[in-house]
DNA sequence: CATTGACTTAAAGCTCACTTGAACTTGTAG
DNA sequence: CTACAAGTTCAAGTGAGCTTTAAGTCAATG
């Protein structure tokens, strides 16, 4: 078995995209060797690499943020299970906190909106602590106005 | 108290730039009157509808999906707290669906990457079927091929 | 009457994560 | 040798969801 893949052996096997992987080595969070025709040669480790970043995408992060992660990988040495257990182990919590999220939206589709009241004060759903929503473009979240008469319900 | 808001009321009330409001508007996504000298009067409900449509993206829904569904709401009479729950009823299922993916995630996480192995043949989290990941730009999602010789590991 | 502040519009700009297109080279099969 | 598939680079385009900018209007204040 060859111990490198071509750029189109890797998209079929990750499910991402030659386009996107040539992306991702432009923005640093694969690399290559390349053959003597210039083309591109993985290593078969990339996958695992492919899979993290897959999974991180999930939980909402920027491809920057994933590439400082990668970043903390050992680089004396082909990453072991066990770095990446390391590597991932703190986003557990991060999933704990999108779960809790989604239970309050939840709780706060019944409550909040069904209601018909949508009081400010009492809404603990539509709040800006939370960290689901994305910074930068998009809602920043609805924000507490201490000087509303009492909610928007008037 | 007056009846109808302005465009920086209801910003501040709801959280959403008024650049973000006249957005909305142009997309269909909210009505306003006018005053006599052409400025934006927004009726209370809005804020209803702006609280609907910040739950709705964090779910991940895109405006014009927000606004199909919006479009389902009585046009005869401002809607009620029946209306809104109507509405909104069938999100618990979409927020369910939502948490479910994430407990997959969670569990894939220890599982999937952590264990070193990344089987694609037994990996249930990262396989294309969910439908928390986006369509358009971005990773399509693990894929799964039959071809491989044994997943990843080589 | 000048200024300030809140508002208006249309058009352009921005971020993110890619995708697409054009022009080109390399490797393989017949 | 000719085809053709598979790869390359660089630049530009895409879509979502806004934000920013420029230029102007309107009402109230000093």
């Amino acid at each position: 078995m060859e111990t490198t893949l071509t750029i189109n052996q890797i998209s079929r096997r990750s499910g991402v995209a030659a386009s996107a992987l040539r992306y991702y080595e432009e923005r640093g969070l694969i690399t290559s060797e390349r053959a003597g025709s210039g083309h591109r040669r993985f290593p078969r480790h990339v996958l695992r690499r492919l899979a993290f970043i897959t999974f991180a995408q999930k939980l909402g992060m920027k491809l920057d943020e994933i590439r400082s992660e990668l970043d903390r990988l050992p680089s004396d040495h082909v990453p072991t299970g066990d770095d990446w257990a390391a590597l991932s182990e703190k986003w557990t919590d991060r999933v704990d906190a999108q779960i809790a999220q989604l239970q309050r939206l939840r709780a706060g589709l019944t409550d909040c909106i069904g209601c018909g009241c949508l009081s400010l004060k009492s809404c603990k759903v539509l709040n800006p602590s939370d960290a689901l929503g994305r910074k930068g473009p998009g809602p920043r979240g609805w924000v507490e106005d201490l000087d509303a008469p009492s909610g928007v319900c008037g």
